[in-house]
DNA sequence: ATGGCCCCATTATGGGGA
């Protein structure tokens, strides 16, 4: 069995700690990262070698930033650049095969004030995704598109829907973005598995929100046809995030059939 | 209606997050 986690850290080196207790005790094969919020030449590469793990990454001062994580398998990095736009500077895309996968991990734009540039951006970048991820499945190879997509995909993900009506992460075109991704061929594995479930990998720092459990599903693994069927379980590590100086995301994981 | 929390960079504030 293979377990495949996402973690949306908010500082590597802030949470170092934390991602370090978490790699042990939940001993995922391989973890995509979001949010190191670090120069490529900051990541704590020794830390993560000495916890038993390959990385790849493609960092950037002071925001964005994604990495791979991976044990019992080298990693090979096959790209760290989304198609589409060679004006786009931010790190939030990188696509490894490691353990016979092909493996993209991402960290889609957040999009908020609605509307206006940042907006515009996210809706391209999903229209860049969205291409780029149905070339991928020409390959028919497994793949996984996993990483904090900043989407509730449905009002089932979000504690209260009316409040996100016009918010970035839950405007119609987003959701219908999400949608139509699918709609090519991926499927939502956490959804999948719990079809009625509410599920969230997200709380506010703000307004005490994890402690009234106001939460949003913003993490997401997406399977192609050929790795879905090796789909056996999933879920998140929600308790990672009531832990002392807890990233704003908890970890979300799926296993798969060796 | 507003701001509240927390990161980073820089060093008392500002940008960004969701």
């Amino acid at each position: 069995m293979l377990k495949i986690a996402t973690f949306n850290i908010n500082g590597i080196n802030g949470r170092l700690n934390v991602l370090l207790r978490w790699l042990q005790e939940a001993g995922p094969d391989i973890v995509c990262l979001q949010e190191l919020k670090a120069p490529s030449d900051k990541f704590p590469l020794k830390a993560i070698n000495d916890a038993g793990y390959e990385a790849v990454w493609n960092g950037q001062k002071s925001w964005n930033g994604v990495a791979v994580l991976s044990k019992g398998s080298p990693i090979q990095e096959v790209r760290r650049i989304l198609p589409g736009d060679p004006a786009d500077e931010h790190s939030r895309y990188i696509e490894v095969i490691t353990h016979q996968l092909v493996i993209a991990c991402l960290y889609l734009p957040n999009g908020n004030p609605y509307p206006g540039p940042k907006f515009d951006y996210k809706l391209k970048w999903f229209k860049r995704l969205t291409r780029h991820a149905t070339a991928l499945l020409k390959h028919e190879v497994p793949v996984a598109l996993i990483g904090d997509f900043n989407v509730m995909p449905t009002e089932l993900d979000v504690y209260k829907p009316e409040k996100y009506i016009g918010n970035a992460l839950f405007r119609t075109e987003v959701r219908e973005a999400y949608a139509a991704l699918l709609k090519k061929g991926w499927t939502d594995a956490l959804r999948k598995l719990y079809p009625d479930k509410r599920i969230y990998t997200f709380w506010d720092y703000l307004r005490h929100a994890w402690e009234r459990d106001a939460g949003l599903r913003l993490d997401h693994f997406l399977l192609n046809e050929e790795l879905l069927p090796r789909l056996k379980s999933g879920g998140v590590d929600k308790a990672v995030r009531g832990w002392e100086k807890a990233s704003d995301h908890a970890p979300a994981w799926i296993t798969i059939k060796s």
